[in-house]
DNA sequence: ACGGGGAAGTTGACGTGTCACGCTCTACTT
DNA sequence: AAGTAGAGCGTGACACGTCAACTTCCCCGT
């Protein structure tokens, strides 16, 4: 099932190496630019959009987890410090007495409602003015392929 | 210069996100794999698949930072680790006292051969086997010119 | 009703990345 | 020759991610 023995094209390690790189760039390009400017990293900034876009802005801990595609240690762990500066709270949940909520505090909606525009400014100005419309079609494309390949059978 | 105020279109969210979200998970796998088959991080493999390209399999440690694209405290840190791990060594520098070189030892170059094959059927695996060979000439396209506009005027 | 498998979440230890700082040495200026 | 700006690299403290183990609780079978 594995030693197929071919070796990688120039293109294909092209792809692959420059992918890697490439991700690697923008996102310390876009996290220096939230540490910077509103005192937010790449994840506070994630964890916030997540949260804010959900209905209360509240989220039982696991569903948190499952959108964000992060091990349930990993939130745990991100959260307990989020509490820590104020960003959010957790709730505990009437239904399911193991489960917890979180919840964005006034003072975590209004970082990320100061954070985003320039968010936005840097996906821009990093990534998106250097594409045609084509290319992030299809980069779209090749991303919900390969994410929809490499979860399904999770 | 900020403040265009002009939200991402849904492509371009797409786009964005799965970037992150394919990277993360391509990470993941092929890190997981290098991990447990081989006892290599996904860094301990790109640091000595750099060291073995290079004549005499020794580099700078400035040249390994710039290739990798890496701080250079991280590759002090990293390199320290690999030290201790036997995949590597340091060595003194004649031209430039201040200098160093990294060195693969033969233990090194022993791991990365093991590994090698492997990675390459993950990389296709988890990656190139889903796409056409258009979608990946033009990732490798795209990944070229992100990388040059944020990285020339460093 | 009770017993066990397993889900939800937390915790602690450890490896890794970043930042600020410090050391040594080079190269340039005067 | 002496002074200094800056290059090359290392170190310690702290933030972050992963893993394994643990606690609490749900749910299902018997």
């Amino acid at each position: 099932m594995s030693a197929e023995n071919r070796w990688l094209t120039t293109t294909e390690e092209r792809a692959w190496r420059g992918l890697l790189r490439m991700t690697d760039l923008l996102v310390n390009r876009a996290g220096r630019s939230m540490q910077e400017g509103f005192g937010l990293s790449a994840t506070d900034y994630t964890v916030l959009a997540e949260l804010t876009r959900a209905p209360g802005g509240r989220l039982r801990i696991q569903e948190l987890s499952r959108v964000l595609g992060w091990e349930k240690s990993r939130v745990s762990h991100h959260l307990a410090r989020m509490v820590k500066r104020g960003l959010v709270t957790r709730e505990e949940c009437a239904d399911d007495r193991r489960g917890a909520f979180v919840v964005v505090t006034p003072e975590g909606r209004e970082a990320i409602t100061a954070a985003a525009p320039r968010h936005v400014d840097d996906v821009r100005h990093y990534f998106l003015d250097h594409l045609t419309p084509g290319q992030v079609t299809l980069l779209a494309e090749i991303a919900d392929l390969i994410i929809e390949k490499n979860t399904q059978d999770r």
